[in-house]
DNA sequence: GTTTGCAACAAACGACTGTTTGACGGCCCC
DNA sequence: GGGGCCGTCAAACAGTCGTTTGTTGCAAAC
């Protein structure tokens, strides 16, 4: 494959750094996170996998049962972190007069472009939009089946402060809105942060334009 | 992986209708389109590939010289027509007065919607979404030498209809627009077709709703 | 002090991978 | 009519894949 190109001329496969600190589970979880946003989830082979872990190739079957188990497991450590902050931050402004398209817009952004901050949150938010992109009907249904809640709700306020539009309309905006942040947050474009400016202010940036711009696609005549 | 959960329980792959027109290269271009869209580039392997286009396995490296230049090839033939199409289109209007910036996303998007009417176009627009994600730098690079120019040509216009712009808000805002286009054309969404509009019909929605809400992420003040 | 159960390990399993090989027929050109 | 080329083919090559096995060390429970 492509990929396959950049390997090094000898040496089967690049063996990351053994990371040796956590448990055997919490090891693998993590290796994992960054092999699939390398390589992706057929990519990334178990034996890479274990071996930038430190542990055994077994491990991977007995303590998570499968490799796709172990996706899902993936999923689920960072999903649920990120999507409690989502609802919780909802919860705060839901429904109030005074809230405005912004501060749901805030609510949805910020928690994940926090979690984007550490390297791997942005390793796993590659890992996220891949999930999208790879168009497995199962991996779907586990997202639409666990998460599916935290859109809805997203939606329903969405729905209270917009209501000059249809309902296609507004499911239109949204999808629309989502694409794009989807694209931004997973890094694909062109856009990279630059030397002279810090971590932080890039995150900063990066909040402001997704959300005046989502702000703007929304809520456009 | 996930998506072999979906297989036959019997049988080891599904081995898609033999497809019996065309010559031998063109019979493998299709099935890879086919294969490529579903399973990834990965995940399809030579031998359904073959088996799905009704040749024999080797025919793949005979007539392409391997597997990654087949990909290259599945690339080239839709996105030399399409980009074509595009800066045609653009240069019909670029540096007119009375061009609007609906002029020049028009320009852009109709030919890719265009593309992605008859099925195996749709599908190809998959590969292409796919190919962003995968994040693989030598695809990216053949993209970005290939057809670097047309993005060049479409952002210099922009930039023309945008002048307030500074050059890194109008790069934010484009980068923005791709993701959202990217997003809806490779059918990521949950916007679906509905049984009761037309193709035709549906697909001018979709024109429509694209160009209006880039319009307004694009200008917003 | 023995048993029980968890965790880790090397080694092997069968299946599937992309690619190469050498043979075989059909075609055109000299 | 004979010599090349071209496209096709079955078969094999050398790997990698996810998963399973049987064995080991070690700690807590009885």
């Amino acid at each position: 494959m492509l990929k396959r190109s950049f390997e090094p001329a000898r040496g089967r496969w690049m063996v990351p750094p053994v990371n040796s600190s956590g448990s055997t589970k919490e090891r693998i979880l993590g290796a994992a996170e960054v092999l699939f946003a390398q390589r992706g989830f057929d990519g990334a082979s178990l034996r890479q996998l274990t071996a930038a872990a430190g542990v055994n190739l077994a491990a991977v079957n007995y303590h998570f049962g499968s490799k796709d188990k172990l996706v899902e497991e993936v999923f689920r450590r960072r999903l649920d972190a990120l999507n409690e902050r989502r609802l919780a931050a909802l919860d705060r402004i839901a429904g109030a007069p005074e809230t405005t398209l912004e501060d749901v817009l805030e609510a949805f952004i910020r928690p994940a472009l926090d979690l984007s901050h550490d390297d791997s949150g942005a390793l796993f938010m590659r890992v996220l939009a891949r999930a999208f992109a790879e168009h497995d009907d199962t991996l779907r249904q586990f997202l639409s089946a666990n998460y599916g809640h935290v859109m809805r709700q997203f939606t329903a306020e969405f729905a209270r402060l917009l209501p000059q539009l249809s309902k296609p309309e507004l499911y239109w905006r949204i999808d629309l809105v989502t694409g794009a942040l989807t694209h931004a947050m997973s890094g694909f474009g062109m856009i990279q942060r630059k030397s002279d400016v810090s971590e932080h202010t890039h995150r900063e940036q990066t909040a402001q334009h997704l959300i005046r711009f989502a702000v703007a696609g929304l809520s456009h005549p």
